[in-house]
DNA sequence: CGGCTTTGACCCGCGC
DNA sequence: GCGCGGGTCAAAGCCG
């Protein structure tokens, strides 16, 4: 590694990565090159093995807290309910977009909770609530979260200054899931996603994840610069609106793997490690044919 | 021109 | 019964 200038390394890294897989198979002097690329994927084969266990274990544990939640506030149910409020009943799930934790919700979110405690147990609909982390300068309310939403309305809320919007799933007409996102009142940059239903068709950032992935084409690029794409996601510290942590596991899965994928394509030494291999087969190689 | 967003109007449930 | 507030509708405007 040393042998070879910094700069031939990092512009021959680019370019090698690209035409590796085709030099290999034409050059039978590069075996050593592919199995130590088939040891990788063993490797990478591996990874997806355990993420998917994760995934099944995470699965099961979040089954018992949604049970023990529903549990828990159907003991705490004494009066009739008052007020009819669908958005948030005992199926409400919480997650964390960006480190900002259920926990973070405003007193009026309390109060809505208090109310919904004496609302009756029986639950039409799945309700799950996201929060994004975005820029507090960002006036939209649009959060990229895979599926395409048809926006049907806004509406300013008493409780809370900012404007909430009303979605409507449009990748399916069939589908007849619902969201509405609105700011938090006590952090401007966060965007409280509420889900109401639950999506009968697949994701459709699973099958093409480099268009549409929210609204239409030219929606999609108004408000590409409000999120970046889901492969953004760092699981330690996420400062952008990236995936929902409302749990897909298919998706979860697949950015996990994104993730380890960038921090291994971002970790010097493997970088450094695979320049110089390629590098140096490149060099062998131009020694032999000279 | 088609699809999407915007936004004012309307509907409906609840509290007083 | 009336007023309030949240949710939805739909016409108009915008954009690619």
């Amino acid at each position: 590694m040393d042998q070879y200038p910094s700069s031939l390394v990092d512009t021959s890294l680019d370019l090698t990565i690209g035409v590796t897989r085709m030099r290999v198979e034409e050059d039978s002097t590069t075996t050593a090159l592919v199995d130590e690329l088939n040891r990788m994927n063993a490797e990478n084969k591996k990874l997806s093995e355990m993420l998917t266990l994760m995934c099944d274990k995470y699965n099961v544990l979040r089954e018992q807290l949604m049970e023990y939640v529903n549990n828990t506030e159907r003991d705490q149910v004494s009066s009739p309910k008052k007020r009819k409020s669908p958005a948030r009943d005992d199926a409400t799930s919480s997650a964390v977009v960006g480190g900002v934790s259920e926990s973070s919700s405003t007193d009026q979110d309390d109060q809505y909770l208090c109310k919904k405690q004496r609302e009756e147990t029986v639950v039409k609909e799945k309700v799950s609530r996201v929060y994004y982390k975005t820029e507090a300068s960002d006036t939209t309310l649009v959060v990229k979260d895979g599926y395409q939403w048809r926006k049907y309305g806004q509406k300013v809320t008493r409780d809370n200054p900012s404007p909430r919007a009303y979605f409507k799933c449009a990748c399916a007409p069939s589908c007849s899931v619902k969201k509405k996102v609105q700011r938090s009142v006590e952090d401007q940059s966060v965007l409280v996603a509420t889900y109401e239903g639950e999506h009968n068709h697949p994701m459709p950032s699973q099958i093409d994840s480099n268009s549409g992935l929210n609204r239409s084409p030219g929606a999609a690029n108004r408000s590409r610069s409000l999120a970046e794409p889901v492969t953004t996601i760092d699981l330690t510290e996420t400062k952008k609106v990236t995936s929902p942590s409302r749990v897909d596991f298919p998706e979860v899965q697949k950015l996990l793997v994104e993730q380890m994928a960038s921090s291994l394509t971002k970790d010097p030494n493997f970088t450094a490690a695979l320049a110089a291999a390629v590098t140096g087969k490149l060099y062998q190689q131009n020694q032999t044919d000279k």
